[in-house]
DNA sequence: GATGAATGAGATTTCATTCAT
DNA sequence: AATGAATGAAATCTCATTCAT
């Protein structure tokens, strides 16, 4: 990959009152339409201050360029989901493995309902990935896949319960990923995130008795 | 998303000749390059053109067009890939999930190896994605992990199988493009290729077992 | 002949304030210019650009592509002769076999002065014909004269009538054509435009007297 | 127009065998196609010879560039049309308009008969029309029609023979071009032709009678 | 004589960004 | 603050012609 030109993407000048400048919200709506209903190549400045209703010189006052409005809508996703795990997670009310059955569902369930803007911005990752702000972003929500396998897992290692952390974090994103890559009807959306949530469970629950699924391991007969 | 003008991205003409050969392997080497020194976005004909050290117009005798060479990367990438699966996976001399635990291995670490090239293609994606041959290259090696499968859930039902088959697959992939995403030691590869091993033979264990870990189901305890 | 990639033509924004339209009339100056001392063959958008003094961006900005520059300098010519045909032919002071005379020697003499861009034009012609704006600018004047026709041949069933103004229309233009293809004399104009228009004012009394000139019929002796 | 870098435009080498070279046939043969089947824009030395079964090389040993190849195409259409004039009109059988009749029919139905090639000709033009070889060319019939007009108009100057000659020359050339422009039923054919040669046949016997149709001029009634 | 791979100038068009008004 | 006209570098792709084999 390439030294990428790190392009500044924090928004130029923070709108007074946060999250309600009409300006701004005007450009990030636009800003999906634009790359929902054309795509990723298309996604101009001027397409999306022309369906913002402003012009190109007011888009530019509020973003210092193109990659920090994908960023911007990448961002309010990633706050969402994150979001949407902590509600999840911290359920107190429910036992662990049963809240992370229904994040699973939850989480596939939003990836299909979602399918074309974040396929969209995947397709647009490479203006911003590299931007330190994004960066920053994806540690974030990090802390609450922690949290959550501390309480399913109290005595396992900080090490194995890192690893455990990120293993469902890509699980689950991946495999969100491709399976909304197609569109799909409501039974199977909800047998495969059974599936996964299987999958996983299984998983957190092997780590639990301390008896890892180690089927296929040279040591063992495997099936 | 858009209509997505799609590209024919076969290639132009059976270069049979000796000479037509190396020009089409030095445009893909220095594809490769491009691709990999200086990213996606900077990914030009022209500058693939003098890399490979020769002309634009050569280029255009054997690629119609940019997203062709782009396409034909990823088509080798593809094959590779379906014949460590065929190797991997149809091995007799192993127990079935002794194989899925090898071809986890050998899948991350060839992930980890080609980083650098899978992320440029990904990025390029947009470009040779919705191509015809792409699609159906893609199809492929579903009947590999199918004809695994069934081998090793001899009594699952067909729907159950195809599920299994996406599912694994897509964790797969899905984990192995965020985890190479990443430099990571040697050490950190098979510590999570074992890990992902785990978790997939467990869950195609369970699956065997007709006693899918459940756990987390409404009607369970969840751990 | 083939399919014919009709393009748009139409201008893309219509210029409303000062500046715009003199950057409009910049370009369409500096396309007659290079349309007549350079040839159809080296019109190019960067030549046009480059001799109108402006970027090849702007120019893009207000014309869609190449033919619609072309279209749009066609369309002026065609308004012009538009408005002359109507001037003329529509003159109630003057009998109509003066008014069609007074036409042939003004559209003759219009012809060699525009000599150059109408040779160019017609060179050029391939990139706008097949556009619907131009298909339906040429079936325009049509109306100019089947007014005349019908004031100066009041008799004359609505077929015949149809095919005299089709024949007149063509002669005019076919011969301007040809012989504004070499440079003329006034002298030579004034010969030409008054045999041309022996010809057609021959050709419509014979058809206001219905006694068409038959000579040469099969059944007729012929001179 | 510009200097017009006057491309030599006759053929490379004289095939010994005139006109009976198989390549060049096959090239002459599939330049028509080409130029028929795909316009005079996609007219390319490389689609010619890829159609004519020969290599680009070939066809540049009997053609010195593309132009030539037009040249000839062009040169052969001329040669059959001054064939079929002389033909029709040194026919001493029949009387002067008669032929003059018999010669706008045969021409009328000719044009709409190619008008395909003839269009795209047109359209290729430019590449040709200023060689030496095409000028001269086109000089070439203007003596068929002289010899007809001194034998239909016995008494007249030398001056407004010419005049006559030329001007239905003219005529003829640009009502054909432009009638056949659009495809044509036979029963429209006849008619057209017939009215163009009433027109052309009065003209005639008015020069003949030595009262030119002078209605519409200035000291005269008209019509 | 024939071939066809190689060339590379050149054409069209787009688009992020600036800045005078 | 807002506008949107202007910029011009850069990208993709074509094609007439040559020349080594």
């Amino acid at each position: 990959m390439p030294p990428a030109r790190t392009t500044r993407v924090a928004s130029r000048k923070e709108p007074r009152q946060a999250r309600s400048n009409q300006l701004v919200e005007a450009v990030l709506d636009a800003a999906v339409q634009v790359l929902t209903k054309e795509g990723a190549q298309r996604f101009t400045t001027a397409r999306v201050a022309e369906r913002a209703g402003v012009s190109v010189g007011s888009l530019y006052q509020y973003f210092p360029n193109k990659a920090a409005i994908l960023f911007r809508l990448q961002s309010d996703e990633w706050q969402q989901t994150s979001a949407m795990l902590r509600a999840i997670l911290e359920d107190a009310s429910t036992p662990p493995l049963g809240r992370l059955r229904r994040l699973v569902h939850t989480f596939i369930q939003s990836e299909c309902e979602e399918a074309a803007i974040r396929t969209a911005l995947t397709d647009a990752a490479p203006l911003y990935r590299d931007a330190p702000e994004a960066i920053h972003a994806r540690a974030e929500n990090a802390g609450i896949y922690d949290a959550f396998l501390r309480e399913a897992l109290p005595g396992t290692a900080e090490e194995e319960r890192k690893l455990a952390c990120g293993l469902i974090k890509m699980t689950l994103s991946g495999v969100g990923e491709r399976f909304s890559q197609t569109p799909r009807t409501e039974a199977e959306i909800a047998g495969w995130s059974d599936a996964l949530a299987d999958m996983l469970c299984g998983y957190v629950e092997g780590l639990a008795t301390g008896i890892p699924a180690a089927q296929g391991r040279d040591n063992q007969s495997g099936g």
